[in-house]
DNA sequence: GTGGTCTAGACCACA
DNA sequence: GTGGTCTAGACCACA
């Protein structure tokens, strides 16, 4: 269920939580739905325990699971997840280009490059080198 | 003139990278501008000289400023700092977008925004309130 | 495996690093091979690890090797490194050259001992004996 | 005479040393001649007297010039200093090539390049490039 | 255990 | 005074 890239700069346990938020949107594992437990995890991805226990915490900790002790961990709202990770995103993003534009980097330039790259999946375009 | 948050997670000498290439592209050290002397900058800054050490090669490594020993160190390239800065900043919205993008976000809700901050500087724009 | 100079003036960051190259061009390191500890070769070559640290970081930086916190250390494409290093070794040979003329050394003499090095071997060849 | 430059990342007293060279091996400078003295010399250039005084030692440890106390510095014999310098290049160019055969480079590169280099003054040939 | 950052402070080359 | 290297050793994140 879960794929990891071992050689990747990206901690482990983010990978993990990654993961787990494409798999609650995308419906593969469905509010109560009981994750696998953490030692079973771990053996499964060849993972050291505490590498599972900080990204469940984690999931929790954003309110993608839920953990009750003695009984397991559960999916909690996948909904919930996916409004915060929304909201989250478009924060990053305005304030990415607010910063941006403070230094002069060129409106026009920007929307290029957004549309380019959001509606034609055009990802080696480079604003750097067209102009 | 270099403000340091000592409680992020961003290591203090990236911290002072990022604060140099912003002085330089913001036109507030100018070429062949001489720069505080480590130590000095190290004691104005209550870090270790080893730290401020480390920023400095760094920004000397991708062209933001020359360093020369028994001399001191001077601001390089603007036009060259600037450059590096706007590949920095598209870089990193594509990473954020191509994130955004494979979570779910619609592209079409991400124009939207950018369009909007950008173009009419509409920054209380909300894509998610919107739609 | 690493032998250093300590009375050398070139830093001792640097030789590991050049160490580092010729193990990986020579073929005695390989793809994915892991690197030993920064504290391991600390210990064993007698440094500070700060200083092994300096050397991995560089190494990194140009690409030789990669460093996963929590993993280790291994060595990236050896085919990389063979690119480097003939850079490097072309960029030595082209300024020890344009050195030479600059004062007065003949080109006739700099490409008959080039000849007779690099063709024929004759590494016994003087130009300033035979003219 | 002399002519520096303070921002480049060689030494100023190596400077000093290179440019005395150029002088005596290009007769501008004959045997017996007498030096400015240290103090004149760093006036002139505008650099700190320990400077040029390590320039001299240095040119005297190698035999260009000969310092008498009380007396000033005078030029050695030129021919004995081009010898000198020769010979060392030429051992520098030898060892270069020694060890670039060694960890693969093409023979028939080399020569290609200080061909290049040295008959057509081809400086910008770049062997890595062409092939 | 593994890499990365940082402090405290020495020592060197150079100006 | 100025940058560059290095030691000794702490502490952190991650596995």
């Amino acid at each position: 269920m879960f794929v990891l890239d071992y050689r990747s700069k990206l901690p482990i346990y983010e990978q993990i939580q990654t993961q787990m938020l494409k798999l609650i949107v995308g419906g593969v594992l469905k509010e109560n739905d009981q994750l696998p437990a953490v030692r079973t995890l771990a053996m499964e991805l060849g993972v050291n325990p505490n590498t599972v226990q900080k990204a469940y915490a984690e999931c929790e900790r954003v309110g993608m699971i839920v953990s009750v002790t003695g009984k397991g961990s559960f999916v909690s709202s996948p909904a919930a997840s996916m409004q915060l990770y929304i909201k989250e995103k478009f924060k990053e993003l305005k304030n990415l280009i607010q910063e941006s534009l403070e230094y002069g980097l060129e409106p026009t330039m920007i929307i290029s490059a957004v549309n380019a790259w959001c509606e034609k999946g055009e990802w080696d375009y480079d604003p750097t080198q067209t102009g």
